[in-house]
Formats: structure tokens, sequence, C-alpha cells
RNA sequence: GGGCCAUUAGCUCAGGUGGUAGAGCACCUGACUUUUAAUCAGGGUGUCGGAGGUUCGAAUCCUCCAUGGCUCACCA
């Protein structure tokens, strides 16, 4: 006997004693395969039609109440909650026992007609119950349900028995991505799949995971955006394209940031940044109201309406609302570093224009941006893969999207100029060189790509998990993430 | 990675200034054949996150460590 069994505690111990005793009287407390007719949900929507008839249904025992020779128990399965009725005059004294010796969490398969009892509670008069599952760990209270946050995300399958809300952020997440692929499908877009594991980690400024392979001998990078190969399906003429994708990022955890997060990239040939805005907007709202039934989300006391169309200011014209500087107004790195230092920020003696617009940007805005916002027009120096725009080649034609404070997508015109494009990765290489682990790195086949032409492209990413916290109003990044990144505990 | 906070029974939580651990739920025994936070009578089931230290004595004070939360940095 291990050291674990060993210091099994009491609650346990009579648990597997009671184990032991369902085995002697021949019954197998980890049934099999039990064909219900029915679900809790189901019999409390259809009462009318279903008073006086046997059904059969399954699920877990929530709560118990016994008075003597008869007694009540809820049930619970993934639709709702039931309520059982037991007495031994109709079950008999060995079934009865069965229903004395019943734990809560166990798992039943149950038979019985459907009535309403005095107090006018829908209920299963029980005829007969199968075992599908004895629980051998009590579950946590009935009341506060489970609370410790460390624990809800270390066993989020106890998190989902006992506390309801969890269960339907879940089910929101899946019906999110489910209207997505709708969306996109509809509109002639093809789901596709990507390398996750890269020999060069692209399409994003991120520091990557490495893993190795052992048959090839080879380092690979965990992809920390699935862009560069998505535009080369671009360039091989799939035209509309999109991808679920998890992607993994090896930085800092926070209440808005998981190693591993799930965006959702779109490109579409012959479009451009402003097409992206309109598939963004009308796709989010589109998803909004299908899930949520209503454009408008209450969070944190705002209101947030997600109604089209959204709001668009340029980035220069943002912070000079925001910050009172007129960048335009600043042609060289050296005058852009003094209006910086006027504004109390830290300035690195090399910081350029367009470094120092984001970081403005960054400083001031973003916390301003409150309903959904189109923030267009990104320096070119921050946006590697984005195209120039053509009356301001400093600029790219580049968007993203706040909401709450918070970046939620990032689309831009898609740099098709292989000669531009290896330019801007040469400096990336130059960034890498000088100790930025978040610098792109050449991607020679990608430029290969290029090369044989790609058409004008607009892309899109949106950040999938914090679509769902809003959606949700989860406040952090793990309430909309089944298994959160955690260390591991002994 | 930095700062602040937290960790006590299966779960939710109490435990001024140091005196040897408690409640509710759950669980066990008994009563109760339409209850629903069922009720009534009895029962405390614990390595007080871990390791050191101070002290006659530590859940409590000190140090280190572990895990988590918030926050800053970084980013989506």
């Amino acid at each position: 006997m291990s050291e674990q069994e060993q210091n099994i505690n009491e609650l346990i111990k009579i648990r597997r004693e009671k184990l032991e005793e369902l085995r002697t009287a021949g019954i197998d407390p980890f049934g099999q395969r039990f064909d219900r007719d029915t679900t809790a949900q189901a019999i409390q929507d259809n009462f009318n039609g279903l008073e006086g008839h046997t059904v059969k249904i399954a699920g877990r025992i929530m709560a118990k109440r016994r008075h003597g020779k008869a007694g009540f128990a809820n049930l619970q399965d993934l639709s709702g909650n039931i309520q059982l009725y037991f007495r031994q005059d109709d079950l008999g004294e060995q079934k009865y026992d069965l229903f004395r010796k019943l734990d809560i969490g166990d798992i039943l398969g149950i038979t019985g007609e459907v009535f309403r009892t005095q107090k006018g509670e829908i209920s299963i008069h029980v005829r007969d119950l199968v075992y599908l599952s004895k629980s051998l760990h009590p579950l946590p209270e009935k009341w506060h349900g489970l609370k410790d946050v460390e624990l809800r995300y270390r066993q989020r399958y106890v998190d989902l028995i006992v506390n309801p809300e969890v269960k339907e952020v879940f089910i929101k997440r899946s019906r999110v991505i489910k209207e997505m692929r709708n969306y996109l499908d509809e509109r002639g877009f093809l789901e596709v799949e990507t390398p996750m594991m890269q020999p060069i980690a692209g399409g994003a400024v991120a520091r990557p995971f490495i893993t190795h392979h052992n048959a090839l001998d080879m380092d690979l990078y965990l992809r920390i955006a699935p862009e560069l190969y998505l535009k080369r399906l671009i360039v091989g003429g799939l035209e509309k394209v999109y991808e679920v994708n998890r992607s993994f990022r090896n930085e800092g955890i926070s209440t808005r940031h998981n190693p591993e997060f799930t965006m959702m990239e779109v490109y579409q040939a012959y479009a451009d940044y402003e097409v992206m805005m309109e598939l963004t907007e009308n796709m989010i709202a589109t998803v909004v109201e299908r899930v949520n039934g209503s454009m408008v989300v209450e969070i944190e006391g705002q209101s947030i309406d997600f109604t089209p169309p959204w709001q668009r200011i340029s980035m220069l014209e943002a912070i000079e609302k925001y910050a009172g500087v007129n960048f335009a107004a600043l042609k060289t790195d050296e005058e852009a570093r003094a209006a910086a230092c006027r504004l109390n920020m830290e300035v690195d003696d090399g910081a350029t224009r367009g470094n120092l617009i984001n970081e403005v940007f960054e400083e001031f805005v973003e916390q301003k941006l409150i309903q959904p916002t189109f923030v267009y027009g990104h320096p070119v120096e921050i946006s590697p893969l984005a195209k120039r725009n053509t009356a301001n080649p400093q600029f790219t034609d580049r968007f993203e999207v706040f909401i709450m404070q918070r970046e939620l997508a990032n689309a831009f015109s898609e740099l098709n100029d292989p000669i531009d494009q290896k330019e801007r990765f040469q400096k990336q290489v130059e960034k890498r060189a000088q100790g930025d682990g978040e610098a792109h790195m050449m991607d020679e086949d990608y430029i290969n790509a290029l090369e044989y032409g790609m058409p004008p492209a607009g892309g899109l990413g949106i950040g999938i998990d914090r679509l769902v916290m809003l959606i949700t109003t989860s406040p952090s990044i793990r309430d909309v993430i089944l298994f959160p990144t955690l260390r591991i505990k002994e």
C-alpha cells in the first residue's frame, strides 16, 4: 500500500467500505452504458407531456434528504437538475438500502415516473436505480461551492461539477468559436491547419518555446502565430482562409495572458485592412448577438455596445486627443524624443519616432479606449509584416481593436513586396543580434513565397480568449481557459 | 522576474497582544414515508502549506522555501 493510500482520510475510507459493500451485494459500483431517454431540463420544460410517464435519466447525486423509509435526492446532468423520490414500499428493502447508502457525488441511472410533489416540485418517482459510478471523494460544500481559485484551476473537473456558472462560461466559449466558424464558412472562407511546430517562429513579436525533434535531431519552435503559413496559402491561391489557432508565447502570465492562447486568424486575397475592419465589426457583433442575445454587454458597470459601425481613429489623432502631442508635425527622431521627454517618459537615446509613437499610445491612449474602437495607422517600425500606407510610407495600413482598455484584434493590409519584406526582416534580425529576443527571425522561405507573387490581401487576428472574457464578463483569462497553465505542485 | 497579500478539517471560514485548535456544511449512529439549506438527538474526523529559529511554550513572532491571487514589467 502506498503512503498516500495509508494517509487516506476517514471520509474516503468510509466510501471505500461502501464500495466493497456494493461489490459484496453483487452490484458493480462502476456500471455500464445507460441509455437515457431524457434529461433533467427536458423534464422540467415538458412536465405536462411527461407527467405519469416512465423516463430513464442519468446523472450525479448532488443532495440527499432522508425521511426514514422515504427520501429525496437531487440529480444533476448537463442540462440541469431534477429531484428524485425514493420510497421503500415501492423499491423494496434491498433497493431502498442502496438509496440509504448513497453518497453525494455518486452517478446513477434512474428509471421512474414523472410527477409533482405536494410542494410543487417536479420529480421522478424512482422505480429502479443502477450504479454507474461510485464517487470516492467528497464534493465541496453545497452552499459556497468551490471558492479556492487554485483548486478551481487545478481541479477544473470539481469546479465544473459544483459551480454551474463555470459550465455556462465554457459552453459560451464553444458557441463563440462555432459562430465565428459559421460566419466565415458562410462567406466562403476555408478553414485550414498549419504547423504548430515551426523551424522559424514568425508572424508576431514574441519569445517562443523551444522543443526538439529526436529523429530529425532538430530544434523546433512552438508557433507564436500561424500568420506566415497562412499567407503562404494566399500565395498558393486559396484566397480566403482562416485558422482557429492555439499559439504559444514564452512570456509572463497575468489576468490577460496565458502561455498558450487561442486566436482566430483570417486572410482574404484582394482585400485590405478596411475590408478587415468591416469583417471584424460585423463578425464580432454577430457573434456577441447570437451568443448573448444582445449586442450590448454590461461589464464592471460599463455598458459595452458592439453594434456596428465602431469608432475609427488614427493612432496619431488618438495621441493628439489624449496626450496632446501632434506627432504629424514632428518629423525627426530627435523632435519625437523631445516630445516624449516633455510627457515625462523614459526615452532611450536610440528610440525612433515610430517606436515613441507606439509608446506614447500605450501609455496615454489605451486606457481611454472603452467602447469598441479601431485604431489605425501604426508606424512601420512596429509593423514588420504590414503594407505601407501609399500617402505616408512611414505608416502602415494596419489597425488594432481596443475594448475595455484591452487589445482584442490586430489586422493589416499584408505586405506583399518581397524586397521590402526582406529589408524589414533584416532590420528585425539586427534587433535580434542586439539582444531583442522578441524580434523576428529571417524567414527565407517566406520571402521565396512572396517572390512568386502574393495578391494584395487583408489579414486579421482576433484574441478568442479575450473576446470570451468580454462576452462572459470574466475578469481573468484563466476563467475562460479550462486548464490554465500553472506551476506543477508537489 | 519585482512588490503586496494569502495558505487552519473533504469544502466555506473563525481563531486581539504567544498558553497547546473551533463553527457551518459534508460524514458517522439513531428517529422520521412528499422533503427541498428538511428537522431532531448524539459523534470532531486536523502534519494549522513545508523546513529551520526565538521561547518554558508557536496556528500566532522571525528567516528561508513552496503554491496561489492581485499588481508592475513584458505581451495578445
